[in-house]
DNA sequence: ATACACGCGCTTTTT
DNA sequence: GCGCGTGTAT
């Protein structure tokens, strides 16, 4: 017996202690996944004497990585530091940073995250002459992804190009990464893919890793994808000691291009791999479990399997039918308050939803009480429009070649160099072959007289427009010098200076202040990072036989990694004492006591997107079940019979999914008194299952006092419909109609005028 | 060059 | 109800 099996149910234990060879761990919701992992760890170091640093473990966040080491480190102290341990991504970037010189890529390369990938894709779409309105940027660049996804690169996908449209992807697709390769950048997935082509291209490479890593564990791999199964595969070929955990019911990112068949079909890949199943739930009551059980048992194709609990029953699962959105948000507050006075902390309570859009309800709601509340998603700090621009500043020092951060800084703060200014250079710069920056460069050397020789004829810019581009490619230098010796916060500190930052923020918009405020947190931030390098270059002395980092990354390039890298989930800090208001996918691996479910109804969960694809109807009932298993004592689900949606009302029913919850656990409540609602739900249910949509204008002096919650009308263009509400509002009457169909609401109704009654 | 006003399409989920 | 691209006035 062990140490690190005390205290583990048998199964665990098994978990824990099976080392090798390949090991599949089916782990149900609360089953204590992390905790057999942290403590795998830990036997394979203190009780199998594997050196912490020749094992490698994969989590899906940064903020999981962070806690697993924080429960390792507990295990086992300092020596665990070694260890590798972090996101695919994270983990592809070092190894890229190290390695990637074999491949092309530079150590200081940049990450372009979405918003830059989809500006490049816009600039390639106006160079190329694509229409973007013939065709969405945001399309083709989901293309390309999920190209890169299933390793097809861009030659590849232009021979199997089968339509006009993939066509236009191919062409877009090698001129992006013709891009990404001049301006020493990748993307997202290009860290992945990229580490991939590294393994493929360079065997020395690939067998450093291999030989190094002995072991190699893998979380959440039921949401790994193609790229993501040949790393591992490829960095545990020979050993094949290879741990994977997940939970096929949990898979929730097909569409990011995470493969199921990857955990479905593993027993077959692996021969000889040992299968370890948790399902005893440590996590929620049985009410909770049941209904949870309830709703992912009614999945097709899915091999039935157990999960019970020696937790007591505990209370039913209240299903509540709301008025609208903002009833719905009631309700959370009312039971949150009431929780509160029985001695709940708020941090006890996470809200949870579909889509994004639907926080903003719950989120006035918190405000009007006075409860504390954390939103997670939204705008992330790093995406806010200040924190971009500098980071753009930050990143262009580091990697100059960088077109995309280029692009923004050299205009910000306004310097008189504007997208004319910048075309021209652009134009220029590729006539000469070379990137952007480097023109800048030439620019300079021409006007101070030093280099005629480096070019044949005089850039094309004028003076006038050559003036701000000079001062601007001086500051650049100066910065680049600075961060040769300055730590990062105080290169950030001169810049700040030097672009006069502070004023161009205060006087750009009342909210001034407030950005001031981010730049300065930046500066906060970037300053934890320079003594945190210094951390890491102490740790690794720490273990004389850990393999030395053989780069040693700069403060400036570490910040500018973790800035690329940090996600929404990262942000859950549960030990704030407040409520989360979180996506149901951001909501993984989470649990909290109270758990409230917002929108169980059609066409948001499952969401109208999924409706005509089984695999992704799958997907959606998959999403309800991660939802309700992160709910230890008590689980409120609710549906709303009308909903504002872009500025409209829509109207749903309450989702398929409430029916395969068992009655037995569930209590119904209803706030429903608004008969006005009520009765117009009723009665559109009559006009047909037909999605709906609202109108909601408001004219002035109209004759809509003339109608009433319940009528029928016709409307000239879109047929029948039904008054949901009509009541005045200011000077004006506001009507709203539920219609058949689904079409542009906004342009409906300037007036009554096409509106009739019906007469039944 | 910049600042602002208008219209359009859209967001499901994110490393 | 917002962000982005486009068009207009300084």
């Amino acid at each position: 017996m062990s140490n690190f099996t005390e205290g583990l149910n048998p199964r665990q234990a098994e978990a824990v202690t099976a080392v090798r060879g390949p090991v599949l761990i089916l782990a149900g919701p609360g089953s204590g996944k992390t905790r057999v992992i942290t403590h795998r760890i830990a036997y394979l170091v203190a009780e199998r004497g594997v050196k912490p640093w020749r094992i490698m473990a994969v989590t899906f966040t940064n903020k999981a990585a962070r806690e697993m080491r924080e429960r390792v480190d507990a295990l086992l102290g300092e020596a665990a530091h070694s260890l590798t341990l972090g996101t695919f991504h994270a983990i592809c970037a070092r190894i890229l940073r190290v390695d990637g010189g074999a491949i092309g890529v530079d150590r200081n390369f940049s990450i372009y995250d979405d918003g830059d990938q989809l500006g490049l894709v816009k600039r390639i779409f106006s160079e190329l002459g694509v229409d973007p309105k013939q065709f969405n940027p945001r399309a083709v660049l989901g293309a390309i992804s999920r190209a890169k996804n299933e390793l097809r690169d861009a030659e590849e996908f232009a021979r199997a190009a089968g339509s006009y449209f993939e066509e236009v992807v191919a062409r877009v697709y090698r001129r992006y990464q013709e891009r990404l390769h001049a301006e020493n950048a990748v993307d997202f997935d290009d860290l992945l893919t990229r580490t991939v082509d590294l393994f493929a291209g360079s065997p020395e490479v690939l067998a450093k890793y291999q030989q190094r890593y002995e072991h190699v564990l893998v979380d959440e791999f039921q949401d790994t994808n193609v790229v993501q199964y040949v790393l591992v595969r490829d960095l545990a070929r020979g050993h094949n000691n290879l741990c994977v955990v997940g939970d096929p019911d949990q898979s929730i990112y097909r569409w990011r291009s995470a493969d199921i068949r990857n955990i479905l079909n593993f027993e077959q890949d692996f021969p000889n791999t040992k299968v370890v199943l948790l399902e005893q739930n440590y996590r929620s009551t049985g009410t909770i479990l049941e209904a949870a059980q309830g709703v992912i048992s009614a999945a097709d194709g899915r091999p039935e399997k157990g999960l019970w609990t020696e937790n007591e029953q505990g209370l039913p699962v209240t299903v509540f039918e709301a008025q609208d959105d903002e009833g719905e948000a009631a309700y959370v507050v009312r039971e949150i308050m009431n929780g509160l006075r029985s001695g709940q902390r708020p941090g006890d309570y996470a809200v949870m939803y579909r889509t994004n859009a639907q926080s903003r309800a719950v989120e006035e709601a918190l405000v009007r009480s006075g409860i504390r509340y954390r939103l997670i998603g939204g705008t992330r700090f790093y995406d806010r429009r200040e924190v971009k621009d500098l980071v753009a500043y930050l990143r262009l020092i580091n990697n100059p070649r960088d077109s995309v951060s280029l692009a923004r800084a050299i205009n910000t703060p306004p310097r008189g160099i504007g997208a004319g200014t910048l075309n021209e250079l652009s134009v220029w710069a590729s006539e000469l072959g070379v990137p952007m920056y480097h023109a800048l460069q030439l620019l300079l050397a021409h006007d101070q007289g030093a280099a005629d020789g480096a070019l044949d004829r005089p850039p094309p810019l004028n003076s006038r427009t050559a003036r701000p581009l000079l001062r601007f490619i001086m500051l650049l230098n100066d910065l680049i010098e600075l961060a040769q010796r300055e730590p990062v916060a105080d290169l950030l500190k001169e810049l700040l200076e030097r672009i006069d930052y502070r004023r161009f923020l205060l006087d750009g918009g009342d909210d001034g202040e407030d950005r001031w405020a981010n730049a300065e947190e930046l500066v906060n931030l970037a300053s934890q990072y320079d003594a945190e390098a210094l951390d890491v270059a102490r740790d690794l002395d720490a273990d004389d036989e850990a393999p030395k980092e053989e780069v040693q990354r700069t403060a400036l390039a570490a910040f500018l990694e973790d800035v690329a890298l940090v996600s929404d989930a990262d942000e859950v800090d549960q030990r704030q004492d407040a409520v989360t208001l979180i996506t149901l996918h951001a909501a993984k691996g989470l649990e909290f006591p109270v758990v409230f479910i917002l929108g169980v109804e059609e066409n948001l969960l499952p969401h109208v997107r999924s409706l005509e694809d089984p695999e992704q109807m799958q997907e959606e009932r998959r999403l309800f079940y991660v939802g309700i298993t992160r709910a230890r004592e008590r689980l409120h689900l609710s549906h709303a019979m009308r909903r504002a949606t872009w500025g409209t009302s829509s109207f749903n029913d309450p989702s398929r999914f409430l029916r395969d919850i068992p009655p037995a656990v569930t209590t119904t409540r209803s706030r429903a008194e608004g008969h006005v609602v009520n009765r117009a739900a009723a009665l559109r249910r009559q006009l047909s299952a037909a999605p709906t949509a609202a109108i909601a204008p408001a004219a002035k002096g109209q004759a809509g006092a003339a109608f009433q919650p319940g009528d029928r009308v016709r409307h000239a263009k879109f047929g029948e419909g039904i008054v949901v509400n009509a009541a005045p509002r200011g000077e004006d009457f506001e009507v709203t109609v539920a219609f058949k169909g689904n079409f542009g609401v906004k342009k409906l109704l300037q007036s009554f005028a096409p509106l009739e009654k019906v007469v039944a």
